[in-house]
RNA sequence: GGUGGAGUGGCCGAGAGGCGAGGCAACGGACUGCACAUCCGUGCAUGCGUGUUCGCAUCCCGUCUCCACCUCCA
């Protein structure tokens, strides 16, 4: 898919202040190499259907490459699919179907839920099964050095040596010392609770055949936290910019994958960016509480560009609640911005989104990413616009509309990206249809209005009022549009 | 037990020593046949308690409550 046309370029001094999650300290943004940027977030492991939560991290790291694709830089985003692990190959035998089919099915809902809510796809997007042989070198080289070992109880599993990596806890900030006691975990043939596995021997005859890989210690499969060293420095090198996900992810996921790659030699991500949850009734929503909120579902309630709104809106960092106030909230609120750039649109006709941003929506972005300060200059200059347009102002409306546009595109939200557009839905084809019948209606309207007949021109208001179609009069004549 | 976050108006949600974003809802006014939209205006909030300061949502100390992570989790 092409990038769509409303993400220009700028050429101001760059200044973007990221937080680093991992030295709590927000830092100017320095890549390893000048003018790019590379970008590894973890994806999913697809084992059921996406959740709001789930997508809000693909939304979060959509503007990110987006704001820095404005901001001048060539990004290369990576989001990896884990499409092998316990719960798959669980998920798949009670279901009778085969593991590959099952993650595969989830895979293509991913794919659907991001671009219903307008991401962009990444640059590319590894499976964790098609990287078998990286995986394996990296391993080899970890036991090389000293900090990786083959269990001695003979189950083909190898294991990250906890204790042989000083570092190890640096992300999340704790000490192995301090870290709660596995109770429940199964030892098996670990040399301290703590170390985590690179690699799972085949002990369960039970699993398929075709879940398993050869390698010098036998027959088995990945453990998770190892894929992602192995994909990301396979598509980003040994150093990279920025490495995200869901705070969640902290620990264990990425402070096993800094462990493994940092005691692979590499020096690995530059900056930990790491997303805060969307909750119901306060609590996060997840798949083992069951409270998520299936995103299918959602934007059958919503429009999804509102739920995007939804989504967006906050900073990245703070929780959101999910809730159908917050939504309809949202979708309100979206209008309002509409309904400025429809009226806009009349008047000024077809224009490109602005080429330079509002300084004010810059600078809010360019400080951690702060869309709440950035969504706020897009009400204030509809609020510009909609006094430009009330005064007659055209040049005014003009620029305020090229400048609405420019910022709901940085976010994603631009109501004529193709994205949106494009998404013709079932019906569409019946446009014409209703055009006519809708017209034909405001016409004996107009002509009830003419003779002073308002009971008539009421009713008429009314019942295409009750099918979900809003008549507004205005200057130019009555205007109608369809209500989600 | 360890680690990290959060408590802001009716609601959502920012800010991070002075001038308290923004939106939604509400109320008053303008415009309109009416309505919708829009514009103008009103509302005056920072869990609690000390302290620091000329001044504190913002800093210190204490305290209460909530959430998350500590090998399933975006």
């Amino acid at each position: 898919m092409a990038l769509p046309p409303d993400v220009h370029r700028y050429s101001w001094p760059v200044t973007f202040q990221l937080y680093d999650s991992m030295t709590h300290l927000t830092r100017e943004f320095v890549p390893v190499v000048p003018g790019q940027v590379s970008i590894y977030h973890c994806g999913l492991t697809v084992q059921s259907a996406p959740h709001l939560g789930h997508i809000r991290k693909e939304v979060v790291f959509d503007v990110l490459r987006r704001w820095l694709t404005a901001s001048g830089y060539t990004v290369k985003i990576v989001a990896n699919v884990t499409d092998i692990d316990d719960k798959i190959l669980r998920r798949s035998a009670e279901q009778g179907v085969e593991w590959y089919a099952l993650a595969y099915r989830f895979e293509l809902e991913l794919h659907k839920a991001y671009q219903a809510l307008g991401c962009l796809p990444p640059t590319y997007e590894p499976r964790a099964t098609g990287h078998i042989p990286e995986m394996i070198e990296l391993i080899t080289l970890l036991i090389e050095r000293g900090h990786a070992y083959v269990a001695e109880d003979g189950s083909g599993d190898v294991y990250f040596d906890v204790r042989s990596w000083p570092d190890y806890g640096r992300l999340s900030g704790q000490r192995v010392a301090d870290m709660a006691p596995a109770e429940d975990s199964d030892p098996r043939g670990k040399r301290d609770p703590h170390d985590f596995a690179l690699w799972k021997g085949r002990t369960d005859s039970s699993e398929p055949e075709t879940a398993s890989w050869n390698t010098p210690w036998g027959r088995g499969r990945p453990g998770w936290h190892l894929e992602c060293s192995a994909m990301s420095g396979k598509y980003l090198g040994d150093e990279f910019d920025i490495h995200g996900g869901g705070l969640d992810l902290r620990f264990p996921h990425h402070e096993n994958e800094l462990a493994q790659s940092t005691a692979a030699g590499r020096p690995f991500a530059r900056y930990w960016m790491h997303n805060a949850w969307v909750t119901a009734a306060g609590e996060k929503m997840s798949k083992s509480l069951g409270n998520g909120a299936l995103v299918t579902e959602v934007t059958k309630q919503y429009p999804p560009r509102a739920v995007r709104f939804y989504l967006v809106a906050p900073h990245y960092r703070s929780s959101i609640e999910y809730s159908d106030t917050s939504l309809a909230e949202a979708t309100t609120s979206l209008a309002r911005i509409d309904s400025f750039l429809d009226r806009a649109h009349d008047l000024v006709g077809d224009t490109a989104p602005a080429a330079v941003l509002p300084a004010p929506f810059v600078a809010a972005m360019d400080d951690d990413l702060g869309t709440p300060a950035a969504v706020a200059t897009i009400y204030t200059t509809v609020k510009a616009g909609n006094q430009a347009l009330e005064a007659g102002g055209t040049e005014a409306v003009r620029e305020a509309y090229a400048a609405v546009r420019a910022m709901l595109g940085v976010l994603g939200l631009d109501p004529l990206d193709p994205i949106w557009t494009d998404a013709a839905g079932p019906g569409a084809d019946l446009e014409p249809v209703v055009d006519g019948l809708v017209k034909a209606l405001l016409d004996q309207r107009q002509e009830a209005r003419a003779r002073k007949d308002y009971a008539a021109a009421d009713a008429i208001r009314d019942s295409l009022g009750a099918l979900g179609v809003q008549v507004e009069d205005t200057p130019q004549g009555p205007k109608w549009s369809v209500e989600h």
